[in-house]
DNA sequence: AGTGCTGGTCTCTTTTTGAGACTAACATAT
DNA sequence: ATATGTTAGTCTCAAAAAGAGACCAGCACT
């Protein structure tokens, strides 16, 4: 039993005792699953999934977002290598974003999950009921 | 093309013009991906598929969850559905947390995406050295 | 000259999260 | 008898993140 706890600790822990290295990029799960964990990532994915969008397209796609969760969950999805911001010399200068391969490759099973979703927001939405229902 | 775009404007829009009741409520990929997309939900379904835990188990698995976020992010996931808390008549009472069938159904596809996020995570790492390097 | 379009940034307020002290009731140790 | 530890939390306050919306430059069109 508790061979089983170490084991899924090297995974989920961030500090490791005693050593002075352990931070959150030694947690694959973590520092990958927390970049596409907020918010904004999975539905600007499946937007990006889509097709190529512009940034003002994508802020009517998706109207309560703001302008600065916007840049800013587009940035953090471009540095993870997801997203790739190309920019036009038009006047005004219009930027385009698309999926990388390897943001395709993420898609692929955050689809499944946000499938799940569709598929079982009654499921979940009736559960919230009773819960509710029961505790105020 | 506005077609497509409308097709997913379905899918992802919070306000449905001209409509009194467009809510959250309304769009399952919202409602229930911001329900797992948050910094611990994840990281506990994983450990509770593994097996059952208590509450100060949990706590010393993932340490530097505060208290406070623990028993927060373990009530919401048990509001969804997908936990169920199991209080027994110790001296002191201990609470059992385990996953319900809700749960194990959604950590299938939750599951895939962390297999994923294990295998590509030197691939993000990398992008973001690089995209560092460019922009700092 | 005025207006609108582009893709942002900046500031301010509100919400969420984190750190950690505190609780009650009982068991065990001293 | 008194001190200490255990349980699963809650409470308060500080810090971080998110939301609202004004503002910007550069050019086109009227």
């Amino acid at each position: 039993m508790d061979g089983k706890i170490v084991n899924l600790r090297s995974k989920l822990e961030i500090y490791k005792a005693g050593s002075g290295g352990g931070n959150l990029a030694d947690c694959p799960v973590r520092d990958v699953i927390q970049g596409i964990s907020n918010k904004w990532s999975s539905l600007l994915m499946e937007a990006l999934a889509e097709k190529a969008y512009r940034f003002g397209e994508l802020r009517r796609l998706v109207p309560d977002i703001s302008q600065r969760m916007l840049t800013q969950t587009l940035h953090d999805l471009q540095r993870d290598g997801y997203v790739h911001r190309q920019v036009f010399p038009t006047k005004p200068p219009s930027v385009e974003y698309s999926l990388t391969d390897l943001g395709r490759s993420m898609f692929g099973p955050l689809h499944q999950l946000i499938q799940w979703a569709e598929l079982n927001h009654g499921a979940v939405r009736e559960a919230r009921k009773i819960f509710d229902a029961a505790e105020g």
